[in-house]
DNA sequence: TGTTCATATGATTATATGTTCATATGTTAT
DNA sequence: ATAACATATGAACATATAATCATATGAACA
């Protein structure tokens, strides 16, 4: 019996494509960071800005890029607009990568 | 009780920027086309080129990148070098990737 | 309506990254 | 030793991407 991967077919190379735009998304430090700041509460983008201690513009520029990949839930309250990280899925994939990385 | 991640405290910023660069090699098609290729059966350098249709140039300067991540396993056998995924870590990365982008 | 505050966006610049071509290294066999 | 083959590497180029600055959009409230 062959050790398998849980695809049984070999994925599209188009999905391969989108998996590694996926990847790509969690391949910048600034965008990590963010999703880590916002996994336990909702923040603002001002409040993430001053948590990194970075740019409002460099913030919400990441914002978007998380937002178009469906990583973070969005709700405005008054002026503020409040980020959380979407779903657990999101949560999972760092935390496989942290397994990687600590051994 | 609040949902929380697995991680208990907020990550170092340095373990951030290694996570980072950990998906920053998941986040070239032609490295995940690599990895997924391999992940069945080892496979020599010149035999990945030929299955992707891409330079042996560019597969070799691409497994180098995974090696330094030791995201490969290598063996040599007289002319060849065989290259197979690492561990099991490798192949729940890019499955987990697979479930968001598959919803 | 006009002012203030929070967020988003466009343009620009600097940097990082992938591919290609040419060539080097290393292995096998004659 | 030399030829033939497999793989690796260096340099150069083209492209992608993140951060910054300046400005626009949009909401709240006097």
């Amino acid at each position: 019996m062959e050790k398998k991967l849980n695809y049984n077919e070999i994925p599209d190379i188009e999905v391969l494509f989108e998996l590694a735009d996926l990847f790509k998304v969690f391949g910048d430090s600034t965008r990590l960071r963010i999703m880590v700041t916002i996994s336990e509460n909702e923040m603002s983008v001002l409040n993430i800005a001053e948590t990194l201690n970075m740019e409002q513009s460099t913030i919400s520029h990441q914002l978007r890029v998380l937002r178009q990949n469906k990583l973070v839930r969005v709700r405005r309250e008054g002026k503020q607009i409040y980020y959380s990280l979407d779903d657990d899925h999101v949560k999972k994939i760092i935390e496989m990568g942290l397994d990687h990385i600590l051994e």
